[in-house]
DNA sequence: TTTATATATAGCTATTTAGTTATGCTTGCA
DNA sequence: TGCAAGCATAACTAAATAGCTATATATAAA
């Protein structure tokens, strides 16, 4: 079964989603629970602004849950399926590794 | 266990292979085994030149494995987590699909 | 040799996008 | 009301890259 060009796409596009290491760094930070924006722009290097763009890409691909609490909104992630997108990458690359450091999201 | 800065560009980089619709075509292709170059430029709708291009993307991220036969060159998907990680991605798409047109690579 | 075939690479253009600064919007509170 | 805090958005710039055409390289066959 082959998927066409649309659906190609839509595939990559899930893909892209991880394919940067903000976003990645914005869901290692969510990986144990909710949180804030402004806690999770205080944990990242990179300025509010750019934090709310990547959230919104997440968000947009169906990764993050957003919830608003007054003022604050707080992230989640909304499927398992990012860890183990995460962990079976990691192991492929602790396999490629000549030495041995141990990559584990 | 947090990834550094280095790490996540690694995983990134990763994903970053995915991330292309014409890459996953060419995954795709390869599924059910080796093929030459210029099979997979008749079965895609792009140049010879895109494809090599594409192919050496994927051989550097070590996805693919590369093998000449006189004037031939054979490639071949290296690792099966390419296959788990597009079930993972398709299964994800089609829970978050309104319409049931599911998706399997 | 010369020629043909298969693949890779170089140089280019157009598009995408991560990150920035500045500003807008919303909510809670003085 | 007015102000402040939290987040989102707009407009911009710089960098990355998919795909093209043209060309280079390598191998085989005539």
């Amino acid at each position: 079964m082959k998927l066409n060009g649309q659906q190609l796409e839509r595939v990559a596009a899930m893909f892209r989603a991880f394919a940067e290491p903000t976003r990645l760094a914005i869901l290692q930070e969510l990986k144990e629970g909710e949180l804030i924006v402004s806690e999770i722009v205080s944990r990242l290097n990179t300025s509010q602004a750019n934090v709310s763009k990547q959230l919104k890409h997440l968000y947009d691909a169906g990764i993050l849950t957003r919830r608003k609490d007054g003022t604050q909104v707080l992230y989640g992630i909304s499927d398992e399926m990012v860890f183990e997108l995460c962990r079976t990458v990691c192991e492929k690359l602790n396999r490629d590794a000549v030495k041995p450091a141990k990559l584990r999201f």
